[in-house]
DNA sequence: ACTAATACCTAGTAAGATACTAGGTATTAA
DNA sequence: TTAATACCTAGTATCTTACTAGGTATTAGT
């Protein structure tokens, strides 16, 4: 039970966008250079949270990266789910919670996963990248 | 962000012993065949479950497992943390939520991933094998 | 027009975790 | 004595994770 790098690399770049939010874009070198991070490992996460449109990019020189809506609107949720897929506590939950469990319907620790699920999506929607941003200063 | 199989085939198997508990003991064949779970593989988890001191073994024929305290007593927190180790939602972050994060100490990232840590824990240690058990039928 | 900096793309790969199996020994009830 | 059980050590195949390599396309600045 552990949220991957993936996601805390994304956390942490999109942070970084949006600290300089309504300004120039950022780079991913920039980025690679204040979280430590490598490059070439933010480039693949970077093009997810492009494909699922939290953020534009600039090509060229001087160009970048910025978030496409304010931090107050992008929740730890949407960035998650974008660099890592739908999350589910377990295989016989889906996305949405339903119990897609074969075996054992009896099962009494499936609903509590479902409620686990419940929680921690909950959580994720509540915070926003403004929340994770504001806390670090 | 996923419980690991070893997490939930324990939770199952223990939810096994909770519905017979205070009557014979249950060998790991009858678990098995309940509950669709290869044998083999449920020994392994039961040598954490055994050490970790929330079940107790009988060898020999009709022989197998009980519980050592009634299900009220036995929290989910109990059985993950015996079969998994223990839980921490990213590297940085101690079990006990302390923050052990060399780069980017200015991260607002980590704070957030202990809340979800606390959040986690607390529905974990909060639902007991006796919930889980009432759940199923 | 040229150059350097950038995004963007496809394809890898090493290491570790996960899920599971094999083949035994020790113990005990019937 | 036997069969059923727990218990133990050591595997191993597959998947996931984290990361790298080597390119092409685009654009700003000169």
């Amino acid at each position: 039970m552990r949220f991957s790098k993936n996601s805390t690399y994304g956390l942490r770049a999109l942070a970084c966008l949006a600290k300089r939010s309504g300004t120039t874009p950022l780079s991913l070198s920039e980025i690679s250079k204040q979280e430590n991070i490598s490059k070439k490992y933010l480039e693949q996460i970077f093009i997810h949270l492009k494909r699922s449109g939290l953020i534009k990019a600039r090509k060229g020189q001087s160009g970048g990266y910025q978030l496409t809506r304010s931090p107050q609107k992008i929740t730890v949720f949407d960035i998650i789910e974008a660099v890592e897929g739908r999350m589910t506590p377990a295989e016989c939950l889906s996305a949405d919670g339903t119990i897609i469990c074969k075996n054992s319907s009896e099962c009494g620790v499936v609903p509590f996963l479902a409620d686990i699920q419940e929680i921690v999506v909950t959580k994720l929607k509540n915070t926003s990248l403004y929340d994770i941003e504001k806390n670090h200063t």
